[in-house]
DNA sequence: GCGACAG
DNA sequence: ATCTTGTCGC
């Protein structure tokens, strides 16, 4: 696929994106997604994992190993990432309730970061988790919980949100199925210690696991 | 036109 | 994203 029609595939997905969250939505299971990069090759490894809503802890992964087909070009995240993490979704045995990207949702250019795109192709409720903003924003206050708009060419597209007193902000917006709101308060309940959710910090880990040892995939259900 | 630009 | 251990501070 080429950079034109990445950027034609995401105007033509983005008016399917819904704002609302669905009726009685209560997630027990949460699914973080991730991908980690060799350093002297073109491998990856895309990681996704089941993380249980009530403890945070996680109930099973999935790593993928995978190549770097598509180059890093801001904006057009997805086309890179998405399609391993895909493969890495249908490995797990159950169904997510919702889940958590490591980027962008909405708060994109043409308002279809990987989390919308995650969502969409998936038809499952996502919220976005980015470590730097594409957008502005005035700082939020010091304590945990503490917001303020993000927000681009004018339109609100999610929250500068402080998970931790005194640490750096992340930057929520919703994916799918998913409103801000909710998505705020999704993000806070799985980040109870440190600045990222839970389930993000799980992928991470579980992709340079599979990168450093060929172990490959490992259900940490008991 | 130029720079900045999720991971 | 990745290169990288210990260390200062709450």
């Amino acid at each position: 696929m080429t950079v034109d029609e990445a950027v034609a595939l995401q105007e033509k997905l983005a008016p399917q994106v819904v704002r609302q969250t669905p009726e009685g939505f209560s997630p027990r299971v949460a699914v973080g997604l991730d991908v980690a990069y060799a350093t002297d090759s073109d491998q990856l490894a895309a990681a996704a994992v089941a993380v249980d809503m009530s403890t945070l802890d996680s109930v099973e992964e999935a790593v993928v190993l995978g190549t770097t087909d598509f180059p890093y070009v801001p904006g057009l995240f997805a086309f890179r990432e998405l399609p391993s993490l895909l493969r890495a979704i249908e490995q797990l045995t159950v169904t997510p309730d919702v889940l958590v990207c490591d980027g962008q949702g909405l708060a994109h250019p043409r308002r279809f970061g990987l989390a919308c795109h995650a969502g969409v192709v998936t038809g499952l409720p996502s919220i976005g988790v980015g470590k730097q903003a594409l957008g502005q924003y005035d700082m939020p206050g010091d304590d945990r919980g503490d917001w303020t708009p993000l927000v681009d060419d004018g339109e609100v597209v999610g929250r500068a949100l402080r998970t931790q007193r005194r640490v750096k902000p992340v930057f929520v917006s919703i994916g799918h199925r998913m409103d801000l709101d909710t998505a705020t308060d999704l993000v806070l309940r799985l980040s109870p210690r440190y600045r990222q959710p839970e389930t993000t910090r799980a992928a991470d880990q579980a992709g340079r696991r599979a990168l450093a040892g060929g172990v490959g995939v490992q259900d940490v259900a008991d």
